[in-house]
DNA sequence: CTCCAATATTTACGTATGTAAAAAAGGGAG
DNA sequence: CTCCCTTTTTTACATACGTAAATATTGGAG
């Protein structure tokens, strides 16, 4: 039952009858070797288990083959669509995935960066921290590496490829809706300055006041710290409620996660979010969060194109490897946002 | 500003005078070098940029400092929950994690084995794919590394250690609880077994037996191929409702992610599932998924103690790996649920 | 049977570091 | 100043495989 284990290619040469070299070039690609001996190795390896070293097999390497993916948090269902997406565009290409997460934390990304650069990783795709970002370390690894950023720009890099969402366009998209609709959206906001977040904002003031309308944004300040989103648009929104404000409008967030918050506090308040809905309250939100559809009222939203970001991204990647690259301007590609409505705005 | 770069250890050590041998201890452990050597060291890699080779460095050592977690999904708040304490532990024991994806894919869930096992990693740590994971791939990986099943635990691998949660008793709990406050609950299931799927199933009917009342399941006839559990719920609870059935009862799901399905059929039917609402509606869920407080109505579950089964697994890998093995029966640790009563039951 | 081309083997060296043993250097006590 | 212990250096080999060049083998065509 249990077959003779075999460690190094050097042991599997006698075993086997076919000489290390061949068995390397074997394992690299079948086809550099003659069909008649692929065979033989074939039946050897049947009867033996034998898995080459990974560590070996790079060490000595021009290219490992592997590409090293960080992402800011795993509890959010954005960040793992998008490395999701990214993972099976990186198979399709037969490369090997190394991913890392930030857990929020510069140190523990810096610490990931280091590592992709000790393993001559042939890339890095990186979704920053955001605000906090170590610069220096970005830096270094586009230095060494090919380097691209996804879902987030710093506006600190403004120097290194990028793949991501039109906020611009998204928000645009979202707010003219809601006016055309309604009322003119208020924008609940997250204090913790995010890029995206405050492009978003931007796009919001621009496009209200491009239509006429007097730009009005909330939650800019922190109620509790370290707050989660759904927690903070709770909290923000539960404050206004209770005050009587803001029970009878339109209100853009900055992400459907703050979204939900204020769905939940628009619940415990007695009001119904929705465009078809009495009293005219509206909550619209920003991404497209996979449990959109599935909220009560489901949640209109702008869906961020995040599979073709993935894909984007490690084609990007691929092209920088081959050296495909256009030295000087970076490329920085925007996705469009997508309308979803559903009821709630 | 940019430093010169060294590549090997062997230019450091002639760059900063002192011998190679000892700035590979440095590295592995600065405390096996004299203070004042260690200052000559730190102040030489200030001045110059010098990674060690992530490669190199474990090619040749007793043991590389990897542990490798396999978790099945990506697009489940559950898991990257679970991830987060493992990744989180992990780090705090010093170790270097390398996690890949199942993507739902016993194939892929193989080749990352395969992968650890040519990493020569520590120990393996395993979410499985529940019914079909390749239980080959997993009996090599046992007779190969340290190996720790988490969350579910295949009939098939009854030898192995395993962290997770006790279903009978937070499934029991659960059931009681929805018995002694309303209805005795019918069970909505998923068609796709899993094995924690079952136990909780099993849970359910002998709790319900015990209490005198009888069991009924719903939900184990597949409605669309491949549907996500949100839609499974609220497919079967539309056809449910839509007959009339069901809307005075109470509901305990497989998981809060069937629940959130299950209540959105719930709205659309204009039924509001709680404890303290009119008809008779409940619907209670199971894990704690993070959004659970934020639906409408809140959803009463049953939580996992997903922390405490991270934390347990990495120390238990850890124990195994330094060889306080108890060769013979496996071990076999199951935390607990814990109520959380909110508003929908 | 001979020759040629394709393929495989042999040989030798490279990759960046770990590790062990022997030799040398350094520092403090007497 | 010498002896002894600690620390470092020197030396040499190991890890498992990639890679390149020279040599040998194989198979088919003529």
């Amino acid at each position: 039952m249990t077959k003779p284990r075999i460690n190094t290619m050097e042991e599997l040469s006698v075993a086997i009858g076919v000489s290390r070299p061949t068995l390397s070039r074997y394992f690299q690609d079948p086809t550099r070797v003659k069909e008649k001996t692929v065979k033989r190795i074939e039946a050897g390896l049947a009867q033996v288990e034998y898995i080459p070293n990974f560590f070996a097999t790079r060490l000595n390497r021009k290219s490992t083959g592997i590409i090293g993916v960080i992402i800011p948090y795993l509890n959010d269902l954005f960040f793992t669509k998008l490395l999701e997406s990214v993972e099976v565009a990186a198979m399709d290409a037969g490369l090997t995935v190394i991913t890392q997460c930030s857990h929020s934390d510069p140190a523990i990304e810096a610490r990931a960066a280091e590592t992709f650069m000790s393993m001559n990783v042939d890339g890095a795709l990186v979704a920053p921290l955001g605000d906090h970002s170590d610069q220096a370390v970005h830096q270094r690894l586009k230095s060494r590496l090919p380097f691209v950023l996804m879902d987030s720009r710093p506006t600190t890099m403004p120097d290194v490829d990028f793949v991501g969402t039109n906020h611009a366009q998204s928000t645009g998209l979202i707010t003219e809706y809601l006016c055309r609709v309604g009322e003119p959206p208020a924008f609940l906001a997250m204090p913790r300055v995010n890029f995206n977040a405050l492009e978003r904002e931007a796009a919001y003031i621009s496009q209200m006041k491009m239509l006429g309308f007097e730009p009005e944004v909330l939650g800019a300040e922190q109620i509790s710290e370290g707050a989660h989103f759904e927690e903070h648009g709770e909290a923000i929104m539960d404050t206004e409620f209770a005050r009587g404000k803001f029970t009878d409008r339109s209100i853009l967030c900055v992400n459907d996660r703050v979204a939900i918050g204020a769905i939940r506090a628009a619940a415990r308040h007695g009001l119904t979010p929705g465009r078809a809905a009495k009293g005219g309250l509206r909550i619209a939100g920003h991404d497209d969060y996979p449990l959109c559809p599935y909220l009560n009222p489901s949640l209109t939203t702008v869906a961020q194109n995040t599979d073709a970001i993935g894909k984007k991204a490690v084609s990007r990647i691929l092209e920088i490897i081959r050296g495909d690259v256009n030295e000087g301007a970076p490329q920085i590609t925007l996705f469009d946002g997508s309308l979803k409505l559903r009821e709630s705005a």
